[in-house]
DNA sequence: TTTACATAGTGTAAAAAATACACATTATAT
DNA sequence: ATATAATGTGTATTTTTTACACTATGTAAA
């Protein structure tokens, strides 16, 4: 391939899953490339890594340049490393799923000019994206169902104080299935990390609902032993 | 740091954990390095990614010229990313397990110079390791663990033919606890994918076990829905 | 103030899965 | 024949999961 475009031997990337839940969908957050190769598809955000950062540095790092977004709740899910992966060179990526309370972040705007925009897409009516990322991203949605079953992971893509029902929707959305009510409702008060507040939604018009907050430190507690085996 | 040593910018690698199982215990086999940085440590193999392979195809060559081993079951669980990790510069590496029959393989010789020799270390009593390599150990096993509930990771580490007990150890092994027998064995018969043999155990003096084998192909067709969730 | 509406919130019975638990059987070796 | 060492087996109890439908409540509109 002559692009005319700078070539460089070999290097390493992050690409960032970032999801986000809002109007009971999932979300991916994407951005428009504003420079080749690919520029003008959707892509997920990335960028390389220096050579005096962690690879969770670049990571944080990457993603506040791309969405002007910080502290969110992020982790490594799979690298990806096949030779042709890249046009322009060899780029080993190693991927991570970053999870964020849409709310307020709604509108994110690039700060580097690597990207044009970014826009939030429900994840399934994905573009076809750029690089390999369509096939990051169905990695990444596997990932987060497995781990949804063992890690709070649930809890960073609601807002501090949530409806069980938004909760029940956004498993559904996540697993991609629907579950039963009281079933579900059972199950989550059962394992005793959800506290339930004095308060009610607002602004709904109809019966409101009670708001619950997750209860890291109970949930530590409770999964304190378990959590030692897993990861 | 001044070594002497030729340094390098940055590179990747490949470390590989590789699991077997003997005498009823859980094995790792370690190489024993032959060059600095960590010159007659043991380590983890491991070796650099070169730039036309994929990292697949980089951990299974960087397997065979360690081991001399070939064709047995890989799969990446996590990177390791800090900038510190290697002393000769920037080193990242992509941490694959390796599980392998043991059995023909008890003494592994390295093709290339760069281990003086290798040698099967059981897991509860591993010695310190050069680089992070502890550390990527200790990842390694929480990944198999949990694996090990939705994978058919152990009929890798087993010789074709096992009787149930074997299994069982193997799983206490990896567990790290014990499992009641008629409740092991009960479940795993209910799964369906084992194979009852007419054949038994030879060479034991005491009641021969009746063998068994893992059926593949039934394996896919009872978890087809679910492998295809997870990952 | 009544009514329509939309979602919240609740319980039980049945089925399935997990657990706890101990002894008779059988092949080999002496 | 006997000792030995591990194999192979069943049941009752508890826990977890599943299936399933109606009443309660707050808001808004008539």
């Amino acid at each position: 391939m002559e692009t005319g475009l700078p070539k460089f031997d070999s290097a390493f990337s992050i690409d960032c899953v970032i999801f986000g839940f809002d109007a009971g969908e999932l979300k991916v957050l994407l951005i428009e490339r504003n420079e080749d190769p690919f520029k003008d598809w959707w892509a997920l955000p990335g960028n390389l890594v220096e050579n005096d950062e962690s690879i969770e540095d670049a990571a944080t790092r990457i993603l506040y340049e791309l969405t002007n977004l910080r502290d969110m709740h992020m982790e490594q899910f799979h690298t990806f490393g096949e030779v042709k992966r890249h046009p322009l060179g060899r780029v080993i990526t190693v991927a991570y799923y970053a999870l964020i309370r849409i709310l307020g972040h709604k509108e994110v705007k690039p700060i580097t000019q690597y990207a044009k925009k970014t826009s939030w897409h429900p994840v399934n009516t994905l573009p076809k994206l750029g690089f390999d990322h369509n096939e990051i991203f169905e990695t990444s949605i596997q990932k987060l169902r497995r781990r949804l079953s063992y890690q709070p992971i649930a809890f960073e893509l609601l807002p501090e104080k949530f409806t069980l029902t938004q909760l029940q929707l956004l498993y559904e959305a996540i697993l991609n299935k629907k579950l039963d009510k009281r079933n579900f409702r059972k199950k989550m008060i059962s394992y005793g990390f959800l506290k339930e507040l004095d308060e009610k939604q607002k602004g709904v018009s109809y019966r409101a609902a009670k708001l619950y907050k997750f209860d890291k430190r109970k949930y530590f507690k409770i999964f304190q032993n378990d959590m030692n085996l897993e990861s």
